[in-house]
DNA sequence: ACTTATTTTTAGCCTTGTCTAAAAATAAAA
DNA sequence: TTTTATTTTTAGACAAGGCTAAAAATAAGT
């Protein structure tokens, strides 16, 4: 069993190791968790006695194939509690994070079964996040970014890269949510903004709000 | 905002106050909670400073308004996820208070708002326990204990005063639950045992088992 | 009232997880 | 290849919460 700190360092290097080649920097997790370095090199040294990940000093550091299932774990349940969240309590989806970053935590293999059966076994999160299965598998859907499309391509929302609750009320506003199907009307190249269609609107979009955005080309 | 021992100690005095006159001793806290008396003076001392009970040495301590009021928080917390997780998730009432005990420390008022609503505003949570209101104010039933009635009275089980899995998985042999009707035939003085029927059933039941059964007499 | 037993508190130590300041290793620049 | 900058680790300290052993109060017995 694992503290809630332990838990914390694993899925953050997790979620690191994605889209990092290699080892992941002590200063990256230190960005990452809102700490300092030292108190990483710490805690990495004590994972990496309990087996949960491989540590040389000064090299960065990887999860082992246990610290991996068991950091999948942990956001397996932080992504259904963000389900039960939205669909049962009917939280609006850029509510539910913090509580979900609580709710992760609690010990109970029984209590996320049921949760899991309950919510009818659900393979996305509120924001398109694929939730891990009860062995940690993740089974990846080939989605790009909005801002990889080009003129008149077509595609649907599928997720969100940015979780603040900023972006989340702002894509509100524009009617965009997991499923919106949209199309790029234009795209500027020297600032990487787009023209796009949601329904019968069409607007701006900045680059920063394409690179946040992920589609799947119909 | 307080950490999970503080809200752990306040429930404990709480409970304890309850069937106590005059001031909760030291050790009979460090026994409920399974610590050592002197780690229990070093928190009294503590949540003394933060004006949640009075404490005055050797005298034990007294619960503030304001100690009354976040104990009775954590407990309504407890409660509504019990509710949720026999109600929602079909657990049976012996399996959910270990998982309680960590839900109740998550921090969310929205939270509780919404999940109150989601369960329809029980009044009482699966072992009979009253919740307490939003303020913190619990309506208290008169109820007896099983072993008060006499020979040929009849009532209905409200509540559990021991809340055992042992306990809970006895009564259901018996067919006994929350609102189950029930008289006593018999009732045998050397020992406090007694005869009862439920429904075209009938049998014994010990000492023990009557004085951790709450009835209403009807 | 005096002695013994029990309860409660104090003093000192430990673990977890954090921090700051300083030292050591690695990477970048000149 | 030196020198400089950045990253990472170590050393030492601290707060929360717990424990043990010893001292101090209070309660019980005689
Ligand atoms: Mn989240
Ligand atoms: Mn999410
Ligand atoms: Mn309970
Ligand atoms: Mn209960």
């Amino acid at each position: 069993m694992f503290s809630l700190a332990e838990e914390n360092y694993l899925k953050t290097i997790y979620h690191l190791e994605q889209d990092t080649k290699g080892g992941v920097s002590t200063n990256s997790i230190a960005d990452k968790m809102d700490t300092k370095p030292s108190s990483v090199t710490d805690m990495v040294q004590k994972l990496a006695e309990k087996g949960m990940l491989s540590y040389k000093k000064y090299k960065g550091t990887t999860l082992t194939t246990k610290g991996r299932k068991t950091a999948a774990g942990v956001i397996r349940k932080h992504r259904l509690w963000e389900v039960f969240l939205v669909d049962k309590l009917k939280f609006h989806w850029d509510e539910v994070h913090e509580i979900a970053e609580q709710l992760e935590h609690i010990h109970s293999e029984e209590l996320i079964t049921r949760l899991d059966k309950y919510l009818g076994h659900p393979d996305f999160d509120p924001h398109g996040d694929p939730i891990p299965d009860k062995n940690g598998n993740v089974k990846k859907t080939e989605k790009k970014l909005l801002s990889e499309l080009t003129k008149k391509q077509k595609g649907v929302c599928v997720g969100v890269k940015e979780t603040s609750s900023e972006f989340l009320q702002y894509l509100d506003k524009r009617n965009i949510t997991i499923g919106t199907k949209l199309t790029v009307l234009g795209k500027e190249f020297f600032d990487g903004s787009m023209i796009i269609q949601v329904g019968r609107d069409q607007f701006f979009i900045s680059k920063k709000t394409a690179e946040n955005l992920y589609v799947q080309t119909t």
